[in-house]
RNA sequence: GGUCCUGUGGCCGAGUGGCUAGGCAGAGGUCUGCAAAACCUUUUACAGCGGUUCGAAUCCGCUCGGGACCUCCA
């Protein structure tokens, strides 16, 4: 099998994936800020990265998937109100600030769960950090790139660019940035003065006695800087360095550049040697976000309740709809996308339910070819009867090893399995011999179909056909609607089919004379 | 202003030098009591101009358009 190779920010380029421990990777993700309910742009990086775990999974590697949950508040640290947004938020809805951060913290927990992710190894809370952040902050000053001001510590980026550029890592070696440059571009804001430099950061705030979130340090009561929490949790679960950190591209600055410098000068080494971005989603060509005032929450997503949907979409549509860009490439939200999505979706779903109840005919059929022909002592595979689809088969099921080799190209590997739906679907209505595959590629087409479609880019079935008794119910009226057909009493029939569309379970009736059904 | 990315057919989107991407939509057909699905066939491409090359959507240059980051941000 070739080599997995990821693309890197670091470098820019794709580089082979090789992981510090043999067999072990250590991955951190920036997760969400539970100051407020996830939009479907928050959904991007949580359902790649996902995508990403379980596919080094799915290569042997034993993961560790650490993705925090930031839940101290960012603040406009910089900013006109150096306020923390959670606390501002809390008086506005009278809520203990803990409180909030509860229900949104269950909000996305539940909406991971509906996208069919994976939970992470090790999920840490800023708050449940507050004394490693601190301890990693009394470093950073002990090691001399950080200075006190009236209760708040700021990281010296000045410093630490001088002293680390001579070792080949200056500040602004992830996002390209030169310090000089910044320096001249950066705006103008207020609350600066006490920064030796604009482009310094916090790494603890004082608080003012408006501010709810607060914890004793060294330096007063206050709160902890935005960048520091991923460093401090990054190198207590992971160590101080580690294989892979991920993200969304707006965090590749300042928040990563940030995180390098802060655990570069504790740990004396770049904490991460592969550091992966998606790209963002956009509506309208513009990129989804708080600024822009142009999200669409997921809870909207799934009911369809917002002026810019036709129809709800469920989760499983979107996890389709995001897998089917490559992650690095930016992705427009529109109606009639969603829509194409849904059906494309649905139709590979079928192609694999359709799969999955042929399962023992042929690969027996042809086992039992291989084992007579075995016996008489001629090749041990039984022969396909195409060979050219055969070959074609096989052709497209390697390539998905590649495409996921690739930096994770899900993109390819869909399409891989759109063009393998025919074959399956031809084999069910016995269109395809069921001897034109050999019982070993049939096999593998068995086991791809699965190993991607549920294994490695998480899609699951939706259809809500769980519940015994209206499965029971649903053939009883089945059973009802083929007799009127066999008495060709059609009035009968077709109101039996037209009113479960109404009700959202559609009848199908399959060439073999089997009824299948799915529901909405 | 600085740094960087990007422009593919009606829509979405792979693809980095020669090989039909794929999905959705459209058209025709097969099957079917009808419907749906499925299957077969099929129309519409590589922003513009110039260059490199035997050959470019793919490399280079210019022009035009779109976007991201530089501020909280996935």
């Amino acid at each position: 099998m070739a080599d997995l190779k990821v693309y890197n920010t670091l470098s820019r380029q794709k580089e082979t994936f090789t992981s510090l421990i043999p067999g072990r990777v250590g991955m951190y993700v920036c997760g969400p800020t539970v100051s407020g309910e996830s939009h479907l742009g928050h959904a991007r990086p949580f359902i790649t990265f996902d995508v990403i775990y379980r596919y080094l999974t799915h290569l042997g590697y034993a993961v560790r998937y650490v993705r925090n949950i930031t839940d101290a508040g960012h603040f406009e640290e910089e900013g006109r109100e150096a306020e923390d947004k959670i606390s501002e938020k809390a008086v506005l809805e009278k809520l203990e600030p803990m409180e909030l951060v509860q229900k949104y913290t269950n909000l996305y927990h539940w909406a991971m769960r509906r996208f069919g992710n994976l939970d992470p190894s090790i999920e840490p809370t800023a708050t449940g950090h507050i004394v490693e952040q601190i301890g990693m902050i009394q470093q950073i000053i002990k090691e001399g790139f950080a200075y006190e001001a009236n209760g708040s510590v700021y990281f010296d980026v000045d410093k630490y660019n001088t002293h680390y550029k001579k070792l080949g890592q200056p500040y602004g070696i992830l996002s390209g940035r030169i310090l000089e440059d910044l320096k001249e571009s950066q705006r103008e804001l207020d609350n600066q003065e006490e920064k030796r430099n604009k482009a310094d950061f916090a790494l603890w705030k004082s608080a003012p006695p408006e501010h709810i979130m607060r914890w004793a340090s060294p330096w007063g009561e206050g709160f902890p800087g935005w960048h520091i929490e991923c460093s401090a949790m990054s190198t207590k679960y992971l160590g101080p360095r580690f294989d892979i950190h991920g993200g969304g591209m707006d965090l590749e600055f300042p928040h990563h550049e940030c995180e390098i410098a802060q655990s570069t000068v504790c740990n004396h080494e770049m904490p991460a040697r592969y550091w992966l971005h998606n790209n963002m989603i956009t509506i309208n060509g513009r990129k989804m976000g708080k600024s822009y005032n142009n999200t669409i929450k997921l809870t909207e997503l799934f009911s369809g309740s917002h002026h810019l949907l036709d129809q709800p979409y469920s989760p499983m549509t979107i996890r389709f709809f995001i897998l089917q860009t490559h992650y690095r490439s930016t992705l427009d939200f529109s109606n009639d996308a969603l829509r194409a999505a849904e059906k494309g979706l649905r139709r590979l779903w079928e192609s694999y339910e359709a799969l999955k109840k042929l399962p023992g005919s042929l690969a027996v059929a042809n086992a039992g070819a291989a084992t007579n022909a075995a016996a008489a002592g001629a090749q041990p595979a039984a022969a396909p009867t195409d060979p050219e689809l055969d070959v074609k088969v096989n052709r497209l099921l390697d390539e998905m090893d590649e495409s996921m080799n690739d930096d994770f190209n899900t993109a390819k590997v869909l399409a891989n399995l759109f063009e393998l739906a025919p074959v399956v679907n031809g084999i069910k209505d016995g269109h395809v011999k069921t001897n034109a595959l050999s019982a070993q590629t049939y096999s593998r087409l068995n086991s791809y179909y699965k190993a991607y479609l549920e294994d490695v880019l998480g899609l699951q079935d939706e259809k809500g056909g769980d519940d015994q008794l209206l499965q029971n119910v649903l053939q009883l009226l089945i059973d009802l609607r083929k007799e009127a057909r066999t008495k060709k009493d059609y009035a009968t029939s077709d109101k039996i089919r037209l009113q479960l569309l109404d009700m959202g379970v559609m009848l199908k009736d399959e060439k073999d004379g089997n009824v299948s059904f799915t529901i909405n």
